[in-house]
DNA sequence: TGTACATCAGTGAACGCGCGTTCACTGATGTAC
DNA sequence: TGTACATCAGTGAACGCGCGTTCACTGATGTAC
């Protein structure tokens, strides 16, 4: 093996885990590396910093999900059949690896600000979607920010309800009636 | 004037502005008191620590929106009409005090745990408006969690999209289209 | 009205603590010849 | 194959810093007589 991959892994594992348990502010270099079972200073070896190290799990993470949902979004069909194709691939995503979901949930707030409007940004993705189907009639006209965020809330809350335990099954076993609930929002009057 | 009743407010109103602005975690005792124009030693004075102030913004925040949308929902009407005023009533909520109501926002996940599933619990109430709705065969069975959780996740995401301004009007403005997005949601088929 | 005392918001200086981070060093592994 | 050297993940001890918090004190205001 090269480049101490299997420690890397292994912190970024523990990180993850502890920043969905305890929440990113309240996780200290320490208390990650004594999960990981290494000396705090390691960690060092590997990121410059620990701001890098959260930087970078919560950048590749939104990065791999807007990978995943433009593939979608690329695909053919009509507006519905994408929406529905993407929302499915969403809580997928989620069935995939719900720690790495979690924390993107979790750290939105602290993480979103230099985040760029472009296709490495799912929401992005989702809302030219929108914007194209209500510049070709497809769906009503407005705002497609307004449409995106209803759509987007909806999954979102979904995962953070079940995240303090208001619902028992997670996003991947109710992708079939998350799909339907924002189906209703582009339903014809 | 009896009890710093001045400086508290002041203390509270620079302590929840820095919040929204920086994130609670990013702001420290000496930046509220600094704010506030006072030295960091007096908001001793007035709560036993940064955390009860924290706290105390919340909790009480979280509750007033519980009692006023508790008088909301007790009002006659049919599940429509009742959802439709609840939903008005939170963007009115917005307008009145958008700082406070960012707040909550914000720092939910770091203080929701801790919070009962009770009648102080703005969400606990739409809930029990919705559960009753399906008992009663007003809308379509299923988990009463579930529909709560979509209409709440359409609010607070287009909150939190005009918190990061990906759409230009607030809540407050965009009453009549929030309240129809949530209608779709419980519209017969 | 004047004096003595009580109350209490606010202060200044200092505290210990845990944080993120640094750096000289170790020791295992790989490479050159 | 054996020896000398290079590389680099990992370590142990220590660092300075900013944090939340404490506490003896100040001084303005109110009350009793």
């Amino acid at each position: 093996m090269r480049g101490g991959t299997a420690t890397e892994t292994r912190i970024k594992e523990a990180a993850l885990r502890l920043f969905v348990e305890r929440g990113v502010d309240a996780v200290s270099v320490r208390d990650i590396t004594t999960a990981a079972e290494i000396r705090p200073s390691t960690l060092y070896v590997h990121w410059p910093s620990r701001d890098a190290l959260v930087a970078e799990l919560f950048t590749s993470g939104f990065a791999a999900y807007a990978a995943s949902l433009a593939a979608v979004a690329a695909e053919p069909g009509s507006f519905r059949d994408r929406l529905a194709a993407l929302v499915r691939r969403v809580c997928a995503l989620y069935g995939e690896d719900p720690l790495l979901f979690q924390f993107l949930l979790l750290s939105q707030h602290q993480n979103l600000r230099g985040i760029p409007a472009d296709d490495s940004n799912p929401i992005e993705i989702l809302q030219r979607v929108v914007a194209a189907a209500m510049a070709e009639g497809e769906i009503g006209q407005g705002d497609p920010a307004l449409l995106t965020a209803a759509i987007v809330g909806i999954v979102v809350q979904i995962a953070t309800f079940r995240h303090y335990g208001r619902i028992a099954p997670d996003l991947a076993q109710l992708s079939d009636q998350v799909v339907a609930l924002c189906l209703k929002l582009v339903a014809v009057a």
